[in-house]
DNA sequence: CTTGAGATGTTCT
DNA sequence: GAACATCTCAAGA
């Protein structure tokens, strides 16, 4: 098990600035961090959608930019969060350079650390692997709110690191689909997952 | 395992 | 008004 002194570091910037397609990609297996007052919670992401506003009808400021979804804009490796459904929250990590309209959405991931504290935020009787499988879930998890919208991925209280030895995901194991919840933009595959993790969400056929 | 309804706030038409 | 990058619970197969 891991302990304080061996939580790895952020990724570089260049690791963001890869294209939004790849970055999704690459995210799987990496593991988003998040210390909070004396808590520190982790997991190794395990489902990603692609975002990317300039040809994607799906995603935020698609042909009308909102100032309010300013975040999307921003430099590579920036969080960007919004409010939905009237209950939830969803956090993406805002790819390409600064001025482009593009971000990942970070669906799922498996937990590692911090179980206790993440049931704890959802209400759970013990810890479940499905904790943090959805983005609304993976947002009550690590306690997200719009108050961490704009923050910066690289931080010393909100980060990402590279693959981790406690869940390693292999490259051949990801797969794509089309994404969930939208009505448009279903031909874009842009959805990507670890087959058959028992942390990815949705119904068993997108598990698979 | 699946389906469907309800909860709820912000943004868009 | 309607739609929405969602989740939970209860009921049915």
């Amino acid at each position: 098990m891991l302990d304080n002194l061996n939580i790895p570091k952020p990724e570089e910037e260049a690791f963001f600035l890869q294209p939004t397609l790849e970055l999704a990609q690459s995210l799987i297996g990496a593991t988003l961090w998040r210390h909070l007052g004396s808590e520190i919670t982790g997991g190794v992401i395990v489902e990603t959608e692609a975002y990317i506003s300039a040809v994607d009808p799906a995603s935020h400021n698609y042909r009308r930019p909102s100032k309010k979804r300013a975040a999307m804009y921003g430099p590579p490796g920036t969080a960007y969060i919004y409010f939905t459904y009237g209950m939830y929250h969803c956090f993406n990590v805002v790819s390409e350079p600064e001025g482009v309209s593009a971000a990942v959405l970070i669906r799922a991931v498996y937990p590692i650390y911090g179980q206790e504290i993440m049931a704890a935020r959802r209400r759970l009787a013990a810890p479940q692997l499905t904790m943090a499988a959805g983005p609304g879930r993976l947002c009550m998890a690590f306690a997200l709110t719009r108050a961490d919208n704009m923050a910066d991925l690289r931080g010393n209280d909100l980060w990402i690191s590279g693959p981790s030895n406690y869940y390693p995901i292999e490259k051949g194991t990801i797969r794509t689909s089309s994404r969930i919840g939208i009505s448009s933009g279903q031909e874009l595959q842009w959805r990507y997952y670890s087959a058959g993790c028992p942390a990815v969400s949705g119904p068993a056929a997108l598990r698979r």
